[in-house]
DNA sequence: CGGCAAACTTGTCAATGCCTAGATTTGGCG
DNA sequence: CGCCAAATCTAGGCATTGACAAGTTTGCCG
């Protein structure tokens, strides 16, 4: 830290993308301050503003990332319930680009990027769904099927961040115990292929 | 609104926690400021905070006042499957509640009528798993199908306040779509007692 | 070499959270 | 009835923050 010696910081976006990702995963979004990231980088209290405008901008900019890191991780996923055990790493992973993800007043609902970013997590989303054999859901609408797995992994993750399953399931491995909660409730009658 | 008469506000107290469910329901958590809770209570810009001590002080009241809501609807319920789709409406009915009673950063996560509330809470959901015919879950540990129901509703209820099931599920009742995933996903094959 | 746009700084203003001291009211108790 | 203590609310002040408006420096391109 200390003294830069160059007037231009260099990469000063990155900078405050990190070291904003860092305050939010330990103290939460509401601690945030952009003038704090400003010291951290070692610049003036307004050189945040000129690459993010103002707070929004930077949470927004942390939302896309995220939704772009999530797109990437579910695009590598074999079947459902692998998409669903990397939604979960994700969120562990990644806790403050879920959590800001998820919480809309946080950042500006309409910015192009964001919306873009989103949306090509739910194609990720929907095309793990998409692979699912008929037995898993009975046959139902696909779109249902999609909510429900969604809603699982995402509820697994939320009471994982705010650590809510720290009672229930202790010490284990969250990730070993939401592939056995996926085993539970997307019961596989239909054959499997062998393997694994 | 403008001059009380009297000197006392007489309930300020429950004004001012009506007024923040209001703002946090409509802008979100990060933009309330007791300075405006007070100007809409009209009393002075640090009254509120001889009932709350601070902001962190006053979200932990709502949280609060969120888990033992919770713990009233949750009592009410028939069966696991009623006490998932209580969630969902204490989700939908109390937005400002359920927001800030998940996110720790935002209040005092050590308060003694905070953990009590929360233990309330705790207890009518594994009363509700309890009642669980060993069919839905097949025989597995309590335990893990407590943290499957809670998963399935709490993410559901996240996603729906976050306004990204708008897409999936279109103008259908919320409900009325968790009640069928719940059927999707709790197969209930094995024969339910008579009688209840 | 000239100029121009991006990156960064400095200064400023209103708003907020929180603290302290003081004013007013209420309730209780002799 | 009178009085005191605690509860409730007001008033003022201070440090911090977000946002805005000029200026400055730097790198780049013709």
């Amino acid at each position: 830290m200390s003294s830069r010696r160059t007037y231009h910081h260099g990469d000063l976006r990155q900078a405050v993308l990190t070291a904003a990702l860092d305050v939010i995963a330990t103290e939460g979004p509401s601690a945030l301050s952009l003038r704090d990231l400003a010291r951290r980088a070692g610049v003036s209290h307004a050189a945040p503003a000129h690459h993010f405008k103002d707070r929004a901008g930077l949470l927004t900019a942390v939302a896309t990332e995220g939704f772009d890191l999530l797109a990437v991780a579910l695009g590598e996923a074999a079947d459902l319930k692998d998409a669903g055990v990397r939604y979960v790493r994700f969120a562990a992973d990644h806790p403050a680009h879920f959590q800001v993800m998820f919480q809309p007043d946080l950042h500006r609902p309409d910015d192009p990027d964001l919306l873009a970013a989103k949306e090509r997590a739910g194609d990720r989303l929907r095309a793990g769904v998409a692979g699912l054999p008929g037995g898993g859901t009975r046959g139902t609408d696909p779109r249902l099927a999609g909510v429900a797995a969604w809603s699982l992994a995402h509820g697994f993750a939320t009471l994982l961040l705010s650590h809510n399953l720290e009672g229930p399931i202790g010490e284990q491995d969250p990730e070993e115990v939401f592939r056995t909660l996926a085993r539970l409730l997307f019961a596989d009658d239909a054959p499997q292929p062998p393997g694994e």
